[in-house]
DNA sequence: GCTGGGAGAGGCTTA
DNA sequence: TAAGCCTTTCCCAGC
């Protein structure tokens, strides 16, 4: 396939935000917070409307090299024939990130024409089982009485303080999957800060579905509560079962 | 384009090990980790020689669902016709996770015979400026002796454990990026670890490009160091500059 | 623009 | 298999 050709449709397929298919022999070279390089080979070029690309080959889920557009907005600022026979494109974006693409041949190119659309609609979010635990707080523990979701802190965001039935603050962080060391330490860090905003002794509860070992360890040293909880995903996500420490009790209901 | 040749062709391609691409009007459901709805639109699926899936809107380097085959071998469980209008394919992993896919009609599908290569050259990465710094540790501080590098403990790897001038043990935790606060309580960790270990106190000594303001207080609060350094990207990454604390030093050669 | 943190994180390495 | 962790993490929400 000509390469002048392949270079015109990828301008128009740019032009009209279609999403653009590229499958051919091509070296890659990336240069920003690391550099690569992928040596001549056959893979294939994704270039999406919003101007983000993919060069992916034929494994694994991620592509392996790439620019993203989310953050830091990229722009193939070039897209030439050099030689008459090598097709370069380069994409930019704000950070100074580049990345060159050289064709030396193309087996084909495809031009779709898929909205820009962003519909997916996930549940089983953390957000989503924060919710659902706040409508029924005294479900993990008698007496525990809401008093803020989502407080701001200079060092995060905090899941949900609570007053437990002997008035004393608590904090609970809560995770949708395997607690880690992360997950500790960002817990232990919202009880110091309410502590010392407070000024007053502050229960720290970690809730998630398991515990790494080492991270339970951790949490016991640092005085913190841990509870496991069963989740059923779902249309709406539903909290199933608490259980205090290792004991992991299911189906309560 | 007819659904049973688009089944045929993809039944084809997972056995040549071809990369398959199809482009149509489908919807998607997963339940795994989460669950997700993707309403009924045009989009593209990609199906790679080791069975990974994923399905591309026209935005973003991540596909908005996917199936992945690295860690949770994935297989396609299914490819079949149903109410002789419906594609329906099904992927499912060991970790019991279920990605449907119904296509209800297909554009276009194509298939391109690309290598299950592996062939990323990159740079710049933590291991590569671990080597460099291990190379000349008097660069960070005068006296500093290379003592062990990825040192396993049964709570994570060190990176570097050292001696300095004084004959006391330092821990350094090197970061590629802005060091957060993941990065202190690492540190911490380690450095805790080795204390126990050989009870003797100990340093600790982040080494990051930037760090930002509260994992720098947290590390004070926790006695330990932070060195700034500068290093380039290349053929072979280089360590330019350090700087103690805040000041950063470039170009100190 | 920076920061913090979730994610169906992905994917690799070592015990 | 589990744990730990690096990643060009990506991406988003809040300030």
């Amino acid at each position: 396939m000509k390469l002048e050709q392949v270079r015109e449709k990828i301008l128009n397929s740019l032009k009209n935000q279609t999403m653009c298919l590229v499958v051919g022999n091509c070296f890659v070279s990336y240069t920003g917070r690391a550099s690569s390089k992928l040596p001549r080979g056959k893979r294939l070029l994704m270039i999406k409307a919003d101007s983000s690309v993919s060069i992916h080959e034929n494994r694994l889920v991620r592509p392996t090299n790439y620019m993203t557009s989310a953050k830091t907005s990229c722009e193939l600022t070039e897209v030439d024939l050099k030689k008459g026979k090598e097709l370069l494109i380069i994409s930019k974006n704000k950070a100074k990130e580049i990345l060159e693409i050289i064709f030396y041949s193309v087996d084909d190119i495809k031009v779709y024409d898929l909205p820009m659309s962003n519909d997916l609609r996930l549940s089983g979010s953390e957000k989503e089982l924060n919710d659902a635990l706040m409508d029924d707080l005294e479900f993990l523990e008698p007496g525990l009485k809401p008093i803020n979701q989502q407080q701001v802190f200079r060092t995060g965001v905090c899941d949900i303080i609570a007053e437990d039935k002997d008035g004393k603050l608590v904090v609970i962080e809560l995770k949708r999957r395997q607690a880690d060391y992360g997950a500790v330490t960002q817990l232990k860090r919202y009880v110091e800060q309410v502590e010392k905003l407070k000024n007053i002794k502050t229960r720290g509860i970690l809730l998630a579905p398991d515990i790494r070992k080492s991270a339970m360890e951790l949490l016991k040293s640092y005085g913190l509560e841990y509870y496991s909880y069963d989740f059923e995903v779902g249309e709406r996500s539903k909290i199933k079962g608490i259980g205090k420490s290792q004991q992991k009790i299911t189906d309560i209901f």
